[in-house]
DNA sequence: TCAATTCTAGAATGATCATCTTAGAAAGAG
DNA sequence: CTCTTTCTAAGATGATCATTCTAGAATTGA
């Protein structure tokens, strides 16, 4: 009974999370996201509900295709502060540098703290990434500061996050970067 | 002949400050702006030119009244790193954090590396803050490292505001500043 | 006080917005 | 093949948007 759906729905989330990282929520319109995922509104409301909802389905998909599938990727089993390291030094290639910038970054700074259509993908995404940050400190390194660590990273990673897409020279992180490591691998035990 | 201005300048600056930075430049219209600053449409397109022209001039003013400021009074003429760190940690406090951050860090995620409004205000914005940190670095700890170590501020610096803006616990920021001062003094001569 | 000037208030305007409706096309079940 | 179901396409709708217009209030120089 129920027919397959005729588009590529991880293709259109995958246009319509562009569309919201170029733009923003509110920056972007039902045309605009018609044009970049080639479905109609008609086709969006039908298989989304309403604007927010493809929001919330492509900030969930953004969380599963790009957060999870990198710190999968970089740490993955390992768990150990290579891994993280590249996982950083991979946010400056694509897609994060690709002048779009990350879509939790960008939405936590579109809505604050309000409780908002991105609340709980934003509360998600954050999650996500500071388990995966705390999980190789504290499995690495341990001890009384895991949590100081821990926030400079996730300071680390937003201010990384921040200056990409403003378009700043980010010439200058790769280096801080690994001096960051470098810092954490001389408190291995 | 010109009359002076029948309303307060800057506090309707101060007030469509306020606005751009809860909900960006997109997320508030001119009904919105006519709220926040007690003034009509009509008052705002006579004074300000359109919703742009406010946009560019409560960004000047933050520049100006809150980030100029804020360095004179943490930094001043001494230039050190004491002084800095105290600017650090009173971004802490209010006005970012009050839940609406900062302008500058939230226009460069809304608008990003694209031509736009913000786009001198941006450029300004993030001048003014590096020269400041620049001349601290470079007058206190000099050498070959000053880039890296100007653009760790940078970053830890844009890190704060977006974990503030999303209303993230920032319990541990007081902390993670004081060990990157503690790391720099290590490097004074 | 009076006249010239510049402001403000509030309604008006046309564009764009999110959303809905309707008519019909496509796909699977029998 | 045909019927039922579910989709898409495209235009319609009412709200909201940025902006402008108009009438009149306020201020200052004389």
């Amino acid at each position: 009974m129920t027919r397959p759906r005729s588009f590529d729905e991880a293709a259109v989330l995958h246009d319509a999370m562009d569309a919201f990282r170029r733009s923003g929520f509110a920056g972007v319109s039902i045309k605009d996201l018609g044009d970049a995922t080639g479905l109609t509104s008609g086709s969006i409301y039908n298989a989304f509900g309403d604007k927010e909802g493809l929001y919330r389905a492509a900030f969930g998909y953004y969380i599963d295709a790009v957060i999870r599938r990198r710190i999968e990727t970089y740490v993955g089993e390992a768990n150990d502060l290579n891994g993280l390291e590249q996982l950083f030094l991979s946010l400056l290639c694509a897609p994060e540098s690709d002048e779009h910038g990350c879509l939790l970054t960008n939405a936590a700074v579109e809505f604050g703290a309000q409780p908002s259509v991105a609340s709980q993908g934003l509360a998600e995404g954050f999650a996500v990434l500071e388990a995966a940050i705390r999980r190789v400190v504290e499995g690495q390194i341990g001890g009384g500061q895991v949590g100081l660590l821990v926030a400079r990273l996730l300071l680390l990673y937003q201010g990384i996050l921040v200056l990409i897409r403003a378009g700043q020279n980010i010439s200058a992180c790769p280096a801080v970067i690994r001096s960051e490591f470098e810092q954490l691998r001389k408190l291995l035990p």
